[in-house]
DNA sequence: CGCGGAATTGACGCACTTCAACACGTGTGG
DNA sequence: CCACACGTGTTGAAGTGCGTCAATTCCGCG
């Protein structure tokens, strides 16, 4: 099996063996691909390139190893609505493949390498493996548990909430795969990016950081972004972070122990 | 078995298979409840009851028979956020199940006839039943999608399309349900629910539903609501109902025929 | 008949948008 | 090496869609 197959390298399989993605690392990781022998590709891509296109269709996921991503869709007005953030760790275009035709698009926010692995590989974990198939279930459920805090975000909140609540979300998502350096983290998004995710406009979202900065709640420095306050933001933002999954354990132990007798892995016996 | 564990009676059995919730009626139908012999239970509920409170755990899954049901959260500045319906032949509470702590209320909107499913009964059939699995997994895909578009509605659309969009949204689901006459159905949401799907206030929500009136768009008749131009108001609100899921048959198809080359349902053989 | 929740309407205010300019950094070609 | 374009950030001034407050009407229901 050559390099190329080995989609994730063991260190960044580590860091997806987090609960932010605890499916990834075992899903993709080397072990699984490489002893299964699927048609993994690894692939780079530059930094504002669609990756998947709202309407087409799709035969394969990606996982990614590196880079921010985003799912979005454009309205006949022409506004664009960012729905979410694809972190590293994190894998896309199963909804893709659901569907006839994706309903949104996906493209880099910044350089990205992704693997793609086809469908079929997949159908077999469904099949094959229990366990994997429940914790790709979690992480459907997960997703749309974020979907529904930018719903309220978009729905119920301030601009000033808006804002920080993301940034609060992208931090403890980026703290959980290893990407922060005490409270600061690389931030590639643009306002413009920020703005079409929390439904406001950049200049509204660049008043606000400001407000932000002024408060001496955050701290910008170029990309660099560092959380000053995190008690104050989570409060006036009821930022909890439960919605992204810390209790993936619980439903892991839940999961497997009532029912399954038997601890281990193989479905089909 | 007792006609107690009959959680649906033929009729809705049927309904329930149509696309817009395939999995339900085969997941919750006669047979398979009644063979197993699980514990489901039939209760009904109030109108304006929780079901599900934020903040608990569950161990048991919803199926809807009869009446609306609204999943939402309540902000610590006490406003509300809905983040989607629940109409019958849905069912709830996975979510309530996976995470330690749920994070979204259910409550009744109107009087409700559910099906209480132990969470045990959902185990069992990912463990015995690739086809449900699949299913149940494609479900929870759907309902990401309609949370996305809740975000596009609460993101960058206007009141007016807002409007618009849900009740084309809830038109086309009820359809799918058999639960429309023509271009009519029974709406039974307050203008307040309908405010705190879309995040807008009841007095800017009853101002927008006068104007579609006053456009000949739509028309209301006490808790009856009927659709006037169903052409013009998706061109206005850019609606596709594709995200509800039409494309289920494909998927079907796609997910069952290439790998799994015996077409029955047994995972375990 | 009378109560209470929901719908309706008006007047006014504000958070956010729109439009428009300008600043800054970075890459690109002459 | 400079000139220029271009994307992004920043700031001001003015407009508006929707919120807030508050009063009134409607309607189902005991």
């Amino acid at each position: 099996m050559s390099k190329a197959n080995r989609i994730l390298d063991r260190k960044s399989a580590n860091a997806l063996a987090t609960p932010a993605s605890p499916f990834l690392g075992q899903l993709f990781g080397d072990r699984f691909i490489i002893e299964g022998g699927y048609g993994a590709r690894s692939v780079r891509i530059q930094k504002n390139k669609d990756v998947v296109i709202a309407g087409s269709h799709y035969e394969s996921v990606y996982a990614v190893h590196d880079g921010w991503l985003f799912r979005y869709k454009i309205l006949h007005n022409g506004s664009r609505q960012i729905v979410d953030f694809i972190l590293p760790g994190q894998f896309f275009g199963l909804q893709a493949c659901f569907f006839k035709r994706s309903l949104y698009s996906v493209a880099t926010v910044t350089e990205a390498s992704l693997s793609t692995v086809p469908l079929g590989v997949i159908d077999k974990v469904f099949e094959q493996n229990l366990e994997l198939s429940k914790i790709l279930f979690w992480s459907a459920v997960c997703e749309s548990a974020i979907l529904g805090e930018h719903l309220i975000d978009a729905g119920r909140r301030s601009a000033y909430e808006r804002v920080t609540h993301l940034l609060l979300e992208l931090f403890v998502r980026l703290t959980r795969v290893g990407k922060t350096e005490g409270m600061t983290f690389y931030m590639p998004l643009t306002q413009e990016l920020i703005g079409d995710t929390l439904g406001l406009t950049t200049v509204h979202v660049n008043r606000t950081l400001r407000s932000l900065r002024a408060d001496k709640l955050i701290e910008i420095d170029g990309k660099s972004m560092t959380i000053l306050d995190f008690e104050a933001l989570s409060l006036l933002s009821d930022f909890e972070n439960s919605y992204l999954g810390e209790a993936v354990r619980a439903m892991r132990n839940q999961m497997s122990s009532p029912t399954s007798k038997d601890g281990s892995n193989p479905r089909s016996r």
